[in-house]
Order: structure tokens, then sequence, then C-alpha cells
DNA sequence: CGATCGTTTGACAAGGGTCAAAATGCGTGG
DNA sequence: CCACGCATTTTGACCCTTGTCAAACGATCG
């Protein structure tokens, strides 16, 4: 599982994902879904994106779970945000300024190329509100890093990221894919691995999740979720243009 | 100086700053300056945009602080940027969705309108570079909160402020402007008020920096910088088609 | 001149970091 | 199928940074 593509590269996931964020035409869906052939994939560490590098391309994650991730000097990492399923990379803000960030493939990545979007167009409207979703998941992020403490990081985050997932049908509303070991964890939560260790521990022991294969089961999300009075990023809407 | 408009709202800060970051047109200017002088006051405290609300209109500061802030269930505050003069408010991706933050004013503010930029103006990519800055200071706020200690977090933050206020001609090298209280700026840093308050003490105890009216003085711009690794966000380019 | 807000300081508590070792899991090769 | 080596998880003991609570101090304003 390296980097032979056995594992299949989730085609049309960049296309669905977009389509549930906004009324797509025709032809842009199938812009997409022919784009979503020409695959490219990344064996695990692999930069797919360098620190530094401007950002020419525009692509998208069909498989695979990256990260954005920065190095201090003495080597504290911090991971800014993950990058999963039908995320886009280098479009919107992130996309313009030459980067201090790197992006790297965690598990085996599959990415494509995304047409480009003429302005005015459904898909840019898709991938302005793609780009909207990131920027509440960075603010999200800076509210977790400020003001909560661990096991409050720790349940904010497990319920954003289901929905994340859920959006391309990768989770469903208590289970989470988990292919990240507790040090990258620790690294984008602002602690230390041992110490994500013994949280996530004490909320086994409280019966708030549970591991199972290489996924976490949220035993009761309800209270994980008052927990944190987290409130989802997303939620379907009938159109754009609404009261 | 509360409602009452009685200093100078800090006429051009914005037309300049948008200069600084692209190369506009005379008639993009002209609009800029025109734009400048339908000046909105906001008085302290009064909140510029609710949380939940939706951007409806293009805005900038135009003098005067504000910041971006969500507040929890519990009273506690993430102040998540701040807004300085020049900086354009419901711009990029952070206009886009409805917004989990609310923006208040921290000093009086002044903001004007600001133009539609029509698609691949050069007014369009100023704003573009506007927002891919923002962007850049987010994810910066993100490894502080994640991998700093407080005394990091401080002198990055004032090297980074420094840089933004420079820009528009407000800060010198080694002089800032400084309208916040101890507990604004925890509630930004992540720390509390008290820590705060002990960490700049032990900083003006190594000679790092120095109060003086209603400024900060950075004794010691080169040491802060080496003790956080701090790399501008923006250098001057000379056209954005460079090599 | 009180009232109020912000700063400063002290004593103490606690969440989380550090260091190190043990336990567990897992892919590889024999 | 077992044995080995490596990566990850788990646990314990101890320490340090930061939070908490409270009081004193200072400045600003009606």
């Amino acid at each position: 599982m390296n980097s032979a593509p056995s594992a299949a590269p989730g085609l049309q996931t960049i296309s669905k994902r977009l389509q549930r964020l906004s009324l797509l035409k025709d032809a842009e869906i199938a812009a997409l879904e022919a784009a979503e052939h020409e695959v490219r994939w990344w064996p695990v560490r692999r930069e797919i994106v360098a620190e530094g590098a401007r950002m020419r391309e525009q692509r998208a994650v069909m498989s695979g779970w990256a990260c954005r991730q920065h190095v201090l000097l003495d080597g504290r990492r911090q991971i800014l945000c993950f990058l999963l399923p039908g995320d886009l990379i280098g479009i919107g803000g992130l996309g313009a300024s030459d980067s201090f960030w790197s992006i790297v493939a965690i598990t085996a990545v599959a990415t494509c190329r995304v047409p480009i979007a003429e302005a005015g167009s459904s898909l840019a409207e898709a991938y302005a509100l793609s780009d909207a979703l990131e920027q509440h998941h960075l603010l999200a992020h800076i509210i977790r890093l400020g003001q909560m403490d661990a096991r409050e990081r720790l349940a904010d985050w497990l319920l954003e990221t289901r929905d994340r997932l859920a959006l391309v049908g990768l989770a469903t509303v208590d289970r989470i894919p988990f292919p990240l070991t507790q040090e990258m964890l620790a690294d984008a939560l602002g602690i230390t691995s041992v110490h994500v260790n013994r949280t996530l521990s004490a909320m086994r022991r409280d019966g708030l999740v549970e591991k199972s294969d290489g996924s976490i089961v949220l035993l009761d999300p309800h209270r994980l979720q008052q927990l944190v009075d987290y409130k989802p990023a997303w939620r379907a809407r009938a159109s754009s243009t609404d009261s």
C-alpha cells in the first residue's frame, strides 16, 4: 500500500463534495469527473507542496489524508490543518501567496488536477464555498488552541473531522476512520503525544470514545457535542440566495 | 474621543496600503480615495459585524483597532485577529460564509465602503493579496497558540503587529502604538491577563521591551526576532509576475 | 474625592510537559 | 507459523509553566 495505487482512488469524491456545496452545471460536473481520471499518487511522508513553493496548479485530494504543517527551528511542528478527501489544494486565499508551510502526505494520497473556474460560474461559487469552509476550520482551530483544554480540543476536533469526512461519505455520525498516530494528533492540537494518550484514555474510561480497527467510535456523540458546544460548520442549504 | 470623530480618519490609508500590495490603475486609486470620504464611525465596544451576520458590503478600516472574536458559552473569549487601519472587512474567504464570530471596535474605529473589484482587475489582485496576507496571519496565529510559550507568543505577536502597522506608516521598526488592555492581548494569545502581565514584566526586566505613552518600544528588535525565528509575512515585490 | 477600570504582585493549585521504561502492535524475513 | 526489529502506545514519577484567587496599587473621570 505504498506508491502502488492498490486502493480505489475515490473517483467522484471531489465532484460529489462540490455538488453538495453548490449546484453545478452538467458541463462543470463532467469536467470535474474527467479530471478525476488523471490521478497522481503520493507515498506516505512525501511532500505534496514544499515550503516556500508557489502553487501553480489547482489540485484536490481524492483519497488519503495529508496535512499542512510548519516546522520551527528547534523541531517543534505545528499541523495547521488536515487535508481530507475532497479538499482543494491551492484554491482560495491559501493558494495566492508563497507559503511558509508545506503539505505532506500522511497516508498514501491520491490527487488530481481540478479545472479552473470561470469567474461567476457555479463552479467558482463552489470553490469559494469550499474556501470559506476551510477558513472556518482555521478559525475553529484557533479557538481550540487558544481557549480549550486537552479534552475539549479532542472532542471538538473529533466532531469537526467527523463532519468533514461525512460530507464525502467517509464517516458516519459515530464512526471516524483514524489513520493518524497520536503524535500527529498532538502536533495538531498543540499538546504532547503523551498527553493525547492520557486524555484519550480518560475519555475511553468515561465512555465517550472507543477504538476499533483503524477507526474511532464516538460512543456518545451528543455528550461530546455539549461538552464543547460544537456547531457544525456547514449545513445543507436549499440555495445560496435564501432569506 | 468617543463617537465624535475628533481624530483624523486616516484618509488614503486604504488606497496607499493596497498600492503597496499591488500596482493599481489611476481609476482604481481614484475610486478608492473617493470611497474614503464616506466615513462611518464606530464607538468603542460597538459591534461592527454581528455574529452570524452575512457581510453584504465590503468595508475597510481607516483608523482605529478592531478585532474578530468568538465568545464561548462560559464566557471564555478568543480574539481571532486584530483589524488594523488599512485592513479589509468582508473580502475574501472570511466574507463568504455566515460567520460564527463578530467584529468589535476596540478603539473608536472609522470605516468606509470599498469598491467592488472587477474580476481580473489590478484591484482584484490587490484584494486577493490582502486576503492572502490575512490568511498568513491566521496560520501564524495557529503556530503561536499551538507551539509557542508565553514569551514567544508575545515576541512573535509584537513583531507581526509592528510589520502590519508599518505597512500603513503607523509603526516604526521599534515603536508600536498599543491601545489594548492586557486582557485583550491575553484573549488573543490564549493566556491569562495575569500571565501577560508577568511575561511583559519579565521582558521589560530583560531589556527587550518598554512602555511609553500608549506605545510599546522594542528595545532590541533583533533579539526579539531571533527569539522566535520571526519572518515577515510580506516583502515588497517589484511586480507580481516575477521569475 | 469616591468609583471604576486596568495593572501589578503574591500565594497556591493544577494542567500539562518531560524523561524514561515497559507493553503492545505490526510488518518482514526466516 | 514463529521470531525479530521497529514504531507506536501506555504508564509512572517528577517538574514547570501557566491558571486561579485575592488583594493592593495606580490612573482616569465624572
